[in-house]
DNA sequence: TAGTGGTCTAGACCACACA
DNA sequence: GTGTGGTCTAGACCACTAC
């Protein structure tokens, strides 16, 4: 391969090429993509300098490597979502996956906060969901979801309330927006009177609110997540390194 | 190298025999190691296994490289704590390094939890400091701190509250103990009396409290902190991926 | 048995730091 | 210039999967 823009090393250019083929959808989620040694053929690259252009792909897990078999587009399901963005755990006992329930799903115009996360107009039209998240039968979250109307165009209740799988999935799988990385904030706040009714607890009881913000393969913002948790029985778990 | 333990990978034995001097002390934090060159000979393995032994450590910061000079031994300064052990950010403006004072520094009988996270025993002597945060003039965050007796045996007191940089430093300092990585667990609560007071925040009012165990190289748990955060003026930032 | 990813080699050359 | 890490090559062989 020759050297595509900038003067980088070419692993970055194969990289990039790559990512540009599954940005762009030309390479879908749950598909296998040609082996190691095909792709060096075409690219020109050694073998070593092909795998090195993955490595990077396969630690961002947006490409999944199984020994024997071939080279995965990474695609979310629910371990996927459990493991690594749903971080809610009880605080004695193990992780589980939750029960989402709809609370309402409303067209509205965009609020500040959300605009300015998601990097839109003050005035765009927008998508307000609320969801209640319960786990072994106590509501344990609200999650309050912002999405951008223009690039969530053909969503709607139904289409929303029925999806077969994660909501990551259905923005995969119905709008090829993949979700590779987060960012979150977190503070104590207490409980308004709507949040503390759904979580059954007391109006001002200390909450945990989480500000999430989802960013796709481009690392543009996608979702604006609030949500608001009991943790009197669960917590929210991080490890660092 | 000839491939010592198990069957694993021959990198994997490399990387073994490193962390075991690491661990060790026998190389330590700020020492440039041997070249990659040099290493390889020695393991008599090729200079590819090598570099594949060493970039997980460098990945994981135990180790740093740096292009033209070498490779070292990372040490706990203020700028990888702020950066990679220090969450807390203020809600509008960059992040700044805090400033610690010393609230209280007790010898004590452990408490259950601290016990437990420790994996001590439950009338174990241990330490108990209690420290306040602030930024920007303001008090932020109370932070008590848990450590064994019997494995910082020569802390005291003065030697604590003088350390010239970060308690992480003191820890690698003095103790040749490393913290490479942490667990945090975070929940909502209402403000102590004590902490309320030291917060200059109202009795009750909601506080972010982070339970954060750092564990060494060997991965035991060292210390436990439990974080008691108010969260008004600031938040805690975690990207995840 | 054929095809895939995983490991390993023994070099070469480049980019960078420092004296 | 010398020594370091960073990139790249052109293979070989191993471990695993599926037919």
């Amino acid at each position: 391969m020759t050297n595509t823009m900038d003067g980088g090393p070419l692993y970055k250019s194969v990289q990039r090429a790559l990512m540009e083929q599954l940005a762009s959808g030309e390479l879908k989620p749950g598909q296998l993509i040609p082996s190691e040694r095909q792709l060096a053929t075409e690219y020109a690259v050694s073998i070593g300098t092909l795998r090195k252009a993955i490595d990077e792909l396969v630690e961002n897990r947006i490409l999944i490597r199984q020994q024997g078999k071939g080279t995965y587009v990474a695609s979310h399901d629910r371990e996927r979502l459990l493991f690594y963005f749903f971080h809610i755990v009880p605080q004695v006992g193990i992780k589980s996956y939750p029960l989402v329930e709809a609370v309402f799903f409303h067209k509205s115009t965009i609020d500040t906060e959300a605009a300015q996360r998601l990097g839109l107009a003050l005035s765009a039209p927008s998508f307000h969901i609320r969801n209640k998240l319960s786990v072994e039968g106590k509501a344990v979250s609200v999650d309050d979801i912002t999405l951008d109307q223009i690039r969530f165009e053909k969503l709607n209740a139904p289409l929303f309330k029925e999806r077969p799988n994660t909501i990551y999935n259905l923005y995969q799988e119905v709008f090829g927006i993949t979700v590779v990385r987060t960012e979150e904030r977190l503070r104590a706040e207490p409980a308004s009177e709507e949040h503390a009714k759904l979580l059954k607890i007391k109006t001002g009881a200390p909450v945990l609110v989480i500000r999430r913000v989802a960013f796709d393969m481009r690392d543009e913002p996608v979702e604006l997540r609030i949500s608001t948790v009991n943790t009197t029985e669960h917590e929210y778990f991080a490890e660092l390194l």
